[in-house]
DNA sequence: GTCTATACCAAGATAGAC
DNA sequence: GTCTATCTTGGTATAGAC
């Protein structure tokens, strides 16, 4: 990635490669689109937290739809990644463990949780609907055949992924100080991770 | 409800006083919203699927975002209605238990688990967020204090409804026949219930 | 590679008749 | 209580210059 082939030598503020711009977009949208949604995301808003123009993200990726789709692949790439390096990684910890921690850990790449499970309520659209269900089974086939976890224990994981991404959609931290049974919630979900996660997990006052 | 009052004696098809109607708009937008989403939901498809004019949906909630929390309202009502009977019914299954079939059962209120669940991930939105922590929190306290839950136990709960959920929302079964992942998840989350399931759940070639 | 200007359409809301 | 017609906004996508 990023290799720089077209821009001539000797320019100061230099125009990024095409590239490098679309990584820059896709981790904007990530972010747009797991505080909005899809069809709650603007491509005006992805644009601007890019720094660049309307119409150019257009350009870049030819529709909102294929940005979308661009942003759920590498969401996907990004966690079975984090994934596969928790698990080679060897500590203490067991390996199931260790997955999970990593599942938290992706907190600190915007959006990531929220865009996924935008995708998952998003079965009914034509295209983005069978993206969504092949990425749904590829992290269930890397639970099952890459971390060897019977049936019981990969449900479990999934369940348990799926209730961290609804509190983090659900911005459920804002009410962490005001409500008993919320911060009770809070802390059954993160019993170790409880400090660092109340840090990295988006709040009320910051869009996303 | 719909005590009729306005409606005058002898009317063949006589019209429906505004609470049948706000009834009727109210189903018809769960199944909507659940199917869309709170964004992707035009307040025309709704009409539609109430069989009334888009102008007088508006008329009758005051704006899209009042129908969604309406809606949000009844889903919760419904949720809150069945795991209370559920609690109640004695039978030869634990309590909890109950609860578990009470949820999937639900799956014939149509868009119920998924408008909850897009309410969840709409957490960053000003008014629909509060509402979606507060309904939270409500099935949280209901497990913990009326169903008399450990917070260990209400969590699990929590867990698996945010995963069947995620299922329905994705549309899982339609690729059930192909995908030996996924009739294996399939299998791991409805233990008992499957064929019922299938019957009851949404598919690709139906809206919602 | 990136922008400005703009065409075009979809959707929420309002006015007002019946 | 309910409709038709319509105003208005906002958002995707295209054209075309630099």
């Amino acid at each position: 990635m990023s290799s720089v082939t077209s821009a001539p030598l000797g320019d100061t503020v230099r125009r990024l490669s095409s590239e490098e711009r679309r990584e820059q977009i896709l981790r904007a949208a990530l972010a747009v689109f797991g505080a909005r949604g899809y069809v709650g995301t603007t491509t005006d808003e992805v644009a601007k937290a890019a720094g660049v123009s309307q119409p150019y993200v257009v350009r870049l990726f030819g529709s909102k739809e294929s940005l979308f789709l661009a942003a759920l692949a590498m969401a996907l790439e990004d966690l079975l990644a984090a994934f596969r390096a928790a698990l080679e990684k060897d500590g203490d910890l067991p390996p199931t463990t260790r997955i999970g921690r990593a599942y938290v850990d992706l907190l600190r790449v915007r959006g990531l949780h929220q865009t996924l499970a935008h995708a998952y309520l998003l079965g009914g659209h034509p295209v983005i609907g069978p993206a969504a269900r092949r990425g749904f089974a590829q992290v269930w086939r890397f639970f099952r055949e890459e971390a060897g976890m019977d049936v019981d224990e990969a449900h479990r994981h999934m369940a348990e992924g799926m209730l961290i991404s609804t509190m983090i959609g659900l911005r459920l931290v804002d009410d962490y100080d005001g409500d008993d049974s919320i911060s009770e919630i809070f802390q059954s979900c993160f019993p170790t991770q409880l400090t660092h996660v109340l840090e990295m997990i988006p709040r009320g006052d910051e869009p996303w």
